[in-house]
DNA sequence: CCTCCCTACTTGTTATGACAAGTTATAAAC
DNA sequence: GTTTATAACTTGTCATAACAAGTAGGGAGG
């Protein structure tokens, strides 16, 4: 491995220390630095590599972990993992983000923007009072020219009455965070399998009948204030999910 | 809240203090100690209550942080998030477990126990050479006396000649870990929705074109070494797969 | 009354140190 | 040669300590 670039910002970096050391690790696993089931240094090496303690290294560490990317064995080592044609979806991201991430093209086409009264279930997963009213942006997502996806947004007036005029054309997520200040914590996904719905049919061009991806996304700020609930539907034949769980 | 029973185990005790704490905590949560967007005691005060020090309670909060149990904000505390439905599926968890931990009746039924070649894809999932033979088990898994799922599973011979004669009419992963000694590690999962096959039509009593959510999940040992490859197939209309991820 | 500042709280980051527990290779004993 | 013990590594757990950074409340000053 090549440990030469362990180098970390000066102490007036915005990142601390622990995220700078995963962030270099994960991008020299990534890029294929390592191979599979390679031993990383040790967190010893890894402590005098960087010039930071162990409690440091350890973090870094064990945020790859959670993420998938390694795992460790006491008294032997911590390993790369087996590369993922889809390495973890434990970090929440955009369509655009995640495609990007394995080299795909992706795109988003807005059909609709306005201001209207949400289903119930909208209503109730943003926790908003009966009768207030919402942001729904509706688009098409393509994957290398070819729609995949129809995804329906709403988000309470405050914050999406902020992205009106904004360019819809990629993810939402670096709009919320760059453009309105939003610091992003966790989401809830729902996934199930559904039939194909009349609005699937015309945009993605599909017959009646064919199977369909549905996921619901509630994406909450850093807060826990509900902030985005999404319903994406993907045709079932051009959609994987994928991501890694541990037990514990 | 409750911190008169803080107590933990004797020092001869197999699990770590903080596994305890966390064990403890996830408790009084999810049993209704807490109601939603309440503020957990201060990290001093847990060290107070159980008697340890701040690293060991920060590690068992930092565990149900990455559960989605608790979010914490910086400067005032950590809360309680709100209570979902199907909280936290980030535990690598069976059907049965999982189905349990949400009061529902679960079980199986054997349909199958042989040795075979393994599809193409599943021997290379699990790393074997080609013509390698493995040991399949077909379950139908039921839920509230309904069908629901068609599950297909694959072991190596070692492993999988183990499992025979066994009571295969709940999890297996109990049954890996406690009768077979194998300490599972982290499992990838895939979904994607698709239309039903003749397999779950028959089993699942489905029409030719429901849609079917199927699962693919490889699962592996401590050391990352694949050990149990699984194909599940969900009735679209009685399945829905939630989690949480988080934005880091 | 309103503003500003300071204090006291919270969580976030990092250092140093120690011992336990598991692995591996070497060296000693048989 | 084979087995056993040991030493030298690894990661896992936990303690104590300090400062940074964000929040909330109270008090002084206008």
């Amino acid at each position: 491995m090549n440990l030469a670039v362990a180098t970390l910002n000066p102490s007036d970096s915005p990142q601390p220390l622990y995220a700078q050391i995963r962030d270099q690790l994960r991008r020299q696993i990534l890029e294929g630095g390592y191979s599979a089931y390679q031993q990383l240094p040790s967190e010893k090496s890894l402590m005098g590599a960087f010039g930071v303690s162990r409690i440091t290294v350890r973090q870094a560490l064990s945020d790859l972990h959670s993420e998938g990317l390694v795992f460790s064995a006491q008294g032997k080592g911590t390993y790369v993992s087996r590369p993922k044609a889809v390495q973890n979806i434990q970090r929440l991201q955009g369509f655009g983000e995640a495609m990007a991430a394995q080299g795909y093209a992706a795109s988003a086409r807005l059909l609709g923007f306005q201001e209207r009264r949400p289903p119930r279930a909208v209503s109730e997963a943003l926790g908003l009072a009966t009768g207030e009213e919402v942001i729904e942006v509706t688009r098409v997502r393509y994957l290398n020219q070819q729609a995949v996806c129809v995804e329906s947004s709403y988000f309470p007036l405050t914050i999406g009455r902020r992205l009106f005029g904004l360019d819809l054309s990629g993810d939402i997520f670096p709009l919320l965070e760059n453009r309105l200040g939003i610091a992003l914590g966790a989401a809830d996904i729902g996934l199930e399998s559904v039939r194909c719905d009349e609005a699937a049919q015309r945009h993605l061009s599909l017959g009646a009948d064919e199977p369909i991806l549905r996921v619901e996304r509630l994406t909450h700020d850093r807060n826990g204030r509900p902030i985005d609930f999404e319903y994406l539907r993907f045709r079932g034949d051009s959609f994987k999910y994928q991501f890694r769980v541990e037990r514990k």
